[in-house]
DNA sequence: AATAACATTGGAGTTAGCTCCAATGTCAAG
DNA sequence: CTTGACATTGGAGCTAACTCCAATGTTATT
């Protein structure tokens, strides 16, 4: 018989809250087998899952994007099909990641030609916060000018 | 008299639902002065406020906190401590979105090696999976090693 | 047998940022 | 004066991922 954890012990290794762990299993996501007196008695392929969840949750997937992928540790033929359909998965993952820090790439630019506006306030400066400004609101609002007064910081005045 | 704006033209101009104004209004984020008939009339003031507040929405900024900064363009007299003020804000957003890019790059080389491995198994892209996973999660578990078995791809089979 | 420390469940509450609805009020055109 | 398009409000519901609670059951120790 392999070695099993109560939830009070798996909560301590993965420094998951208990009630996460409940709520996992009702969701499906990590659901471990049960003695006759229904505690849940977690196994190393369920603690294997949960890391993974863990991973997966830190890598901004949603748990329902999780459930059932990522388990093969529990397969015994591994199909190439199988492994193919996660490998796109991953890669569609990866491009999202990717416009992510892009996105977040033009925000950091944002906050530091804001602030360095703020600092010390200069044409140039103002200049590259209000092109900057207009680029993101663009991106923002698919299309569609906005033709009114674009003002941002209020530097005009 | 300036222009104003009925909360239909703004949610056209901007791409904002008129619910979400309506929000913003009950929220104390942007709130247009009303008729006598109680109907919102929004000011050119108003719309710059809604634009940087679609901008700071962008830059990930909660709404609690773009509450009232960021009116720069309401003041007569700009002094040069709320100035200095609102950039070290800034300063601390540029921290923290630095930070989540980081994040984010891991996430990305943990998707690239893992698309890889699984396409092409083969002992080194499995170590660099197993390193990337490893790393991300001793950040993710502040410390205390998990010192059961680590395998997370089950590639070790 | 009593007590403490575990476990179980269903269900309600939380957060942020909307989103929708029904009942009602206002206004312009025909 | 009716019709339709707008506006208002309070309040409910939504999503995701928990988080908490009360009532109850089980196990281990004294």
């Amino acid at each position: 018989m392999e070695k099993t954890y109560s939830i009070q012990e798996v909560s301590q290794l993965l420094q998951l809250p208990k009630d996460t762990l409940r709520y996992y299993d009702r969701m499906g996501i990590v659901s471990p087998s049960r003695k006759e007196n229904r505690y849940r008695r977690y196994t190393k392929n369920d603690l294997i899952d949960l890391m993974n969840v863990q991973i997966m949750q830190y890598a901004d997937f949603a748990l329902e994007e999780i459930k059932g992928k990522f388990q093969f540790h529990r397969m015994e033929h591994i199909s190439p099909a199988d492994c193919q359909e996660v490998a796109s998965f991953l890669d569609a993952k990866n491009a999202e990641t990717r416009q992510k820090i892009e996105h977040l790439e033009k925000i950091s630019q944002l906050l530091h030609t804001a602030a360095e506006t703020l600092r010390d306030f200069n044409p140039e400066s103002d200049q590259r916060l209000a092109e900057t400004v207009r680029e993101i609101y663009q991106s923002i609002r698919g299309k569609g000018p906005v033709h009114f007064e674009e003002g941002c910081n209020g530097h005009q005045d």
